[in-house]
DNA sequence: AAAGATTCTGGAAGATATTGCAAGAAATTT
DNA sequence: AAATTTCTTGCAATATCTTCCAGAATCTTT
């Protein structure tokens, strides 16, 4: 075996892993503990690795171990359900706004096979495209936030506010019948515009959400159309916001059971209003790849093919 | 068996496996090591494949500077070289703009420790930053291109029209007395856009890129500055470019030897302006300086506070 | 067709680079 | 502060690379 190709292997176990240890990798690619030292040195000079005390991690973690692990490793379960459950309302070729929330990451994981325009504030999710083939990403400007991985600032608000979006999906700190709330003031006014800029508004609430406020205000009721949730909410408090209006998706609930709401919402229900709509849009790769036809669809509205839902 | 027909049986098999040691092709294809070897070097003057110790590996991304794999070790030690040479120019509390260039990126982990504020186009350096306590980080807003990790069109540029820099550290394709090409001609709007947007203008060129031209002009000689480079510059092309009023800086060159070219330029020797301007340049959060001219783009007070959180 | 010249191939010797080990230094933990 | 782990550094053993040479194959010339 070549050190190139060891070295190849060291970075594709440690891409896997996140995180590895100088003897996992010694035992994984055969070499001595010195000659894995020695590699780790030369991937790391080459930017792909970083090293620590005892082993090796990821230079761009590729999962929300990014700066939020540490809140996202509770409900780690519920979140994922909610992130398969509410991709699987997306359909092919809408445009699809991402928040920064650990909650919104796994929804992200879940629509990566899917052919897609997404716009998000979000580095993790960022980079969890950013090598995708299907989805086309566009990411806000702004300044990062370190703990959380996101970027804020009026750069971000103002990307928002010139663009138009299908559906947003956003998470927030606490659900009350008086509104959403969120535990970062800072991420208000970016929530804001990502709800203003997008035709339908979903929230991504755990289980622990319900009937909790946080410090910021987001919104009242009024602002969003539907809420994605696990088995585990309160069935008697999310009774209570079906009767406001608000169409709840529950993981494990079958679809049919859900009342869609038709007759409160301002618009029609997201499962119903989805499909018909979306599948006569047009594609929109052209001939030249992604690449090309990106340069227009930003500024100019006229090529965002994305108003199909009005 | 022919020659030719053994490179080709040995090309087509690094293709398949990626690595291939040179016993393995000499198994593979019937001929001695020695063979082998006379046939990789061949191989490898023509492009298509890359020696290794021991074997060879398939030359992955074509070599250009934007090919922004991590696994790119081309020239590494000249980039990093370079990059600590360049970082080493920067002064604490500049604000510096940073481009998506392999090299640059090299200049951006000499940065971590400092004290900055980085405006970028790239995730990669994005990501480097991201969990750095001394730098504010502002990432331009834009489409991710898969393969360079970096942001393109016009929400790129727009950024950089909103702001302004002290330094921008950037990196081309080639460098001739007509001017600097690059490879990508998405990157040379953006390129343009930060050049504009900066006090002073670097370029990163490692000594490949001396005397070759790439195929997208981006500016002519007067667009910038300075230039960082190895030592494995042909010095005779670098006194060319000096005798036209550029401040070249070569890697392991004493500081004293170099002219500093104070009566060509437009504005005052790299080395000689940044101690004296940027050293009396008050903190950023005062309303006169270069760095403080920028809250343009900073405009709510909530963003200011960024840089002391944590 | 034969002799000579040129190129190609395989191998060997010295030079260079890599690997694994061990001892001391540094960092982390208890 | 001591104990443990991990890191760095130096060194010997090993592997690989380059350079050179002789024989084989191919091409050229007569």
């Amino acid at each position: 075996m070549t050190a190139e190709e060891r070295q190849h292997r060291i970075e594709a176990h440690v891409q896997k892993v996140e995180f590895a240890s100088l003897e996992e990798l010694s035992r994984q690619v055969g070499a001595s503990v010195s000659t894995i030292r020695r590699d780790l040195n030369i991937l790391e000079a080459a930017g792909t690795i970083r090293r620590t005390h005892g082993g090796a991690r990821l230079t761009i973690p590729k999962t929300d171990e990014f700066a939020f692990s540490a809140r996202d490793a509770h409900q780690l379960d519920e979140k994922e359900a909610i992130g398969k459950l509410c991709a699987s309302l997306i359909q092919p070729n809408q445009t699809v706004v991402l928040d920064g929330g650990t909650t919104v990451f796994h929804v992200a994981k879940h629509l990566q096979e899917k052919r897609l325009q997404i716009v998000t504030n979000s580095l993790p999710v960022a980079n969890l495209f950013a090598s995708a083939q299907h989805a086309e990403v566009i990411l806000t400007g702004g300044v990062i936030y370190p703990r959380l991985g996101v970027l804020v600032g009026p750069l971000a608000v103002k990307t928002f506010k010139e663009i138009h979006a299908d559906v947003a999906i956003l998470s927030a700190g606490g659900i009350t019948l008086d509104g959403l709330t969120n535990s970062h003031a800072l991420l208000i006014d970016i929530q804001r515009a990502m709800m203003d800029s997008a035709g339908r508004v979903v929230f991504c609430l755990d289980h622990t959400k319900w009937d909790r406020k946080s410090v910021a205000f987001l919104c009242d009721l009024d602002g969003l159309d539907a809420i994605v949730t696990d088995s585990a909410a309160p069935p008697a408090v999310v009774e209570s916001f079906r009767d406001r209006g608000l169409e709840v998706l529950v993981v494990g609930e079958p679809v049919i059971d859900r009342k869609p709401d038709l007759g409160m919402g301002k618009s029609p229900s997201l499962l119903e209003a989805a499909v018909p709509v979306y599948e006569e849009t047009p594609p929109r790769v052209s001939a030249t790849g992604p690449i090309a036809a990106e340069p227009a669809y930003v500024e100019s509205p006229t090529t965002v093919n994305v108003a199909t839902w009005d």
